[in-house]
DNA sequence: AGTTTATGTCAGCCTTGTTGACTTTCCAAG
DNA sequence: CTTGGAAAGTCAACAAGGCTGACATAAACT
């Protein structure tokens, strides 16, 4: 019985139990289990148009920062070129994103919804932020912090920097 | 200017600002990343051994209910029988999954790990664990409930069931 | 002029998901 | 005892979306 606390070993500390191979577990498959309710509902949606996950990655991205780069992107995605270029070129073939030669450097190719492009978008993340609103409402402002703060010690550091560029915020202004 | 709080109109009520569209992205930006980095480390093991993360996740529910039906596992991982069928037929071969004939049910197969198995299943909860344990060190008991509070709220309601079913837990003994 | 960078493309491979069809086993109800 | 249906397994075919490797082009940099 009592709690195992794998790895350090640390003399009876009372408030670490939140640090056992138990909670661990269920910390792991809660992550498990909520990025399926995650991506289920802008999944049903893609389906629809016949695009997967990996176009949603592409547009939301491109959304969050217009007149991103390829090279940008694949950074934040961390996918091969191959693998982008082939979700890139069926979103540009059906009119959803423009991509642009760059003005001071003409290699580069500027990525920018169209219209239509920004329309599935917003179906897209509006799905997305219902089910995440109804979270963070039911669970509270609480919850929301801490929920943040753990999601952002578990990235990798070069992540990290993609999430924190934007945003930042710091403060909840307490 | 000000913030926008897409969907239900709320009359600028003062403590509603973790509900902003662009929090609401920020969170899931956040699971995004997180999400990356939380299966990076097994993804790593696995490719020494020549699996996925299908075979991770396998094995991971495997171990925590010993024993398990196929379709038990089915219900939890939610794919096609022919998907996982194909997964655990490599696992068996490779004698790291025991499929037992049921006593009572002798048509429901029985799963269990091999020393093999559990042994590989350690190596991989080791390192996932390694990471949520220092997220949770650095973000703090109070985070760490935000974390599975929210977590526990964007669940489907019968992945829900899946997660609580065992831990439980409740209160975290204050 | 030569090198590096950014991008795109072709070809082929793997994992992991899908559907559909079919079989075997075997419990349980008629 | 027979039969219906559930549980499990299998085969085949296919698609999405990862990957590697090789190669092409244009532009920028040195």
């Amino acid at each position: 019985m009592g709690e195992r606390t794998s790895g350090a070993v640390m003399g009876r500390s009372e408030s670490l139990l939140f640090l056992t191979d138990d909670q661990l577990r269920r910390g792991i498959e809660a992550m498990f289990f909520a990025y399926r309710g995650f991506t289920a509902d802008p999944d049903r949606i893609l389906q629809e148009y016949g695009y997967g996950r990996a176009h949603h990655r592409a547009i939301h991205f491109i959304n969050r920062s217009p007149g991103t780069t390829v090279n940008n992107l694949l950074s934040i995605l961390g996918v091969t070129k191959q693998s982008l270029n082939r979700v890139l070129r069926t979103l540009v073939e059906d009119g959803l994103v423009e991509s642009r030669v760059g003005v001071r450097d003409k290699r580069e190719r500027h990525l920018h919804l169209t219209p239509k492009g920004a329309a599935l978008e917003r179906e897209l993340s509006e799905a997305q932020r219902n089910r995440m609103r109804a979270a963070f409402r039911n669970a509270g402002p609480e919850a929301v912090a801490g929920f943040r703060a753990v999601l952002e010690q578990m990235m990798d550091a070069d992540m990290r920097r993609h999430y924190l560029d934007n945003g930042e915020g710091g403060d909840t202004g307490t």
